[in-house]
DNA sequence: GCTTGCTACTGGACCGGTCCAGTAGCCTTG
DNA sequence: CAAGGCTACTGGACCGGTCCAGTAGCAAGC
């Protein structure tokens, strides 16, 4: 079976390999007659050109990077990544890029990851989550001259492109429902406090709760279910235990709502929760959480395309995707005298 | 700036480019001396094979492909799929291959990319998931000679590698288990009919109930939280209705616990559930979820393995990865009078 | 001394595209 | 009718690797 390449049509055409790519790249250098003829062809013969071939020539690999570095049970608890990724991909489909997406088990897995990617012409750009204060792969990616998103606070991004979301603002909503409600003692249960983003939510949570003159208490975990149900316990046992609890994503809040249940804790009676991320973790549980809900598809997609606007020469620049709005459920109850 | 490549270590050695790949390959042909004197400028120069330029000329992309067709919103909520990509990634990654991930929005758009990466020499072989009985990617991906391992039962993969998990064990294991705490009407919230893996789990509960003459009842849903809990509601509803429920995953167990709950209706004293997947959703309600428990990471680096085989040359075969173990948890009761 | 065989190379085709520099042929224009 | 300009091509370099077919040089064997 012969193969099918450009050398091929140009050859049952009877023209050469140049005019047949014009005619199929849509350039001008070829007559109509030639060009429908030509097209007509590479349809019979269902040609596609050689995707490898194009990226040798035009010098892109035509593929953009994510490395997510956190253990395969996290990844695939948290609802997040897989929503960002899809965002992502539905962009990047449409330019026909391909995303590469790499899971290792640590900070420096990932630095070495961006190296071999970098040497190896495998990229064209990567995007990076988990931002945190002073992140060892900003520097890194400016070295390798890599393009880069960032997906995180511009506070975090030293001068790379960056989408963030205005966790400050959502801070503070959340911090203004619960004294609305009544609530004068609260807590937050949040992620590792290496965490670019859970640093910039424990800083607005610190701001909110000396406006509002909330009195203030925050818990770090790793995120996972076990350590937010721990945390909720432990907040409980406590002598002037708070009566409301901002959780840093929905995971530990529905495992902080078990533990509530379990020591017979009622919310939202008791006391009322809130969760960060919203999925539909959080209308499942009873009562629904109160989430603070972004739109994470849409956050993926926007990355993408800033990352495109990167490899065609735009300036780094920090976009404000969103703010995340809260969404009021039944895990939101007026303080009890 | 020069270019770090094969022609300019070969200038710099003073030998040929052939020499070169040679010494770098580790092939015969060149001295050890010669070898020694090119690693060590490789070295220097911090020189790593353009991938591209390597894909073209061995002929391959180096480039596996996994396609997702459900919405993003349920992907991201079942943690099966992440869980799934960890593991496959983890196999590619040594080897220095590239996962491309796409995600469409059905079917159609499925058979379109696979013809699109086989055109396009984009992927050397895929991993399908979700089969379901007469399934139309198994003709179109022979008929394209793409390599391909079937995540599913051999019933449904026509003679295509598969790699599959032994769920009428497991149903038999569970439906026993229902049956050893003395209940004697059971219930099972099931996936889309449409689904293979649900059509295969369909028929191990009706053999198994039959076996050990308990009385059984079907739903099918759409694998979601909320219509888990609807069906959940409706059973609950109906006369002669079940003492215990098997879910075809954790979301949908997470939900119909938490509208037991709504109903007043108690786990484990009035109704026994189990839970299909087992992840942390299921260790961090209250009570915990008796779950079927199976090692999605190690059933994705099965998968890829499985795949390197076929593009090594074996032969399709059916592997069975595992039989899922069913992990006995506190929403497991006995029947009470 | 001549053949044989081995090591250690070299030169260049090749993968399948893209794209630049040239050119044949035709029309216009003064 | 020659010069100039335009259209519609062609030939071939190039991207950066891999790998095959050849070959120089040297030692061993008869």
């Amino acid at each position: 079976m012969v193969k099918v390449t450009i050398r091929e049509i140009a050859r049952r055409a009877g023209v050469s390999k140049a005019a047949v790519t014009y005619a199929l790249n849509g350039q001008p250098g070829v007559s109509e007659a030639t060009r429908a003829r030509v097209l007509q062809i590479a349809d019979e013969l269902d040609w596609a050109p050689n995707q490898v071939a194009r990226q040798l020539s035009v010098a892109r690999s035509e593929t953009l990077g994510l490395i997510l570095a956190r253990p395969a049970q996290t990844l695939s608890e948290e609802p997040f990544y897989m929503a960002f990724v899809a965002g992502l991909e539905g962009v990047l489909g449409q330019r026909s890029y391909t995303l590469a997406l790499r899971m290792v088990n640590g900070p420096d897995e990932e630095l070495a990851a961006y190296r071999k990617w970098s040497r190896e012409k495998r990229v064209d750009g990567v995007v990076v989550v988990d931002v945190n204060a002073d992140d060892a792969r900003i520097p890194l990616l400016k070295r390798l001259g890599l393009p880069a998103v960032l997906v995180g606070d511009p506070q975090l991004a030293d001068g790379l492109a960056c989408v963030w979301t205005d966790s400050t603002t959502a801070m503070s909503a959340a911090v203004d429902h619960l004294a609305e409600l009544g609530h004068r003692r609260i807590a937050r249960i949040a992620g590792p406090a290496d965490h670019g983003h859970v640093w910039i939510r424990d800083t607005a949570f610190a701001a909110a709760t000396r406006r509002t003159g909330l009195s203030a208490e925050v818990v770090h975990t790793d995120f996972s279910g076990a350590q937010g149900a721990a945390a909720t316990r432990t907040l409980m046992a406590s002598t002037g235990r708070p009566t409301a609890i901002i959780y840093d994503n929905d995971l530990m809040a529905v495992a902080g709502l078990s533990a509530l249940d379990n020591l017979d804790i009622r919310c939202p009676d008791d006391v009322t929760l809130i969760a960060w991320d919203d999925s539909a973790l959080c209308r499942i549980t009873h009562p629904t959480l109160t989430a603070m809900s972004h739109d994470v598809v849409g956050y993926g997609a926007e990355v993408a395309t800033r990352l495109f606007d990167l490899l065609e020469g735009a300036a780094p620049a920090a976009h404000l995707y969103s703010t995340p709005q809260l969404r009021i459920r039944q895990s939101s109850g007026p303080l009890r005298a």
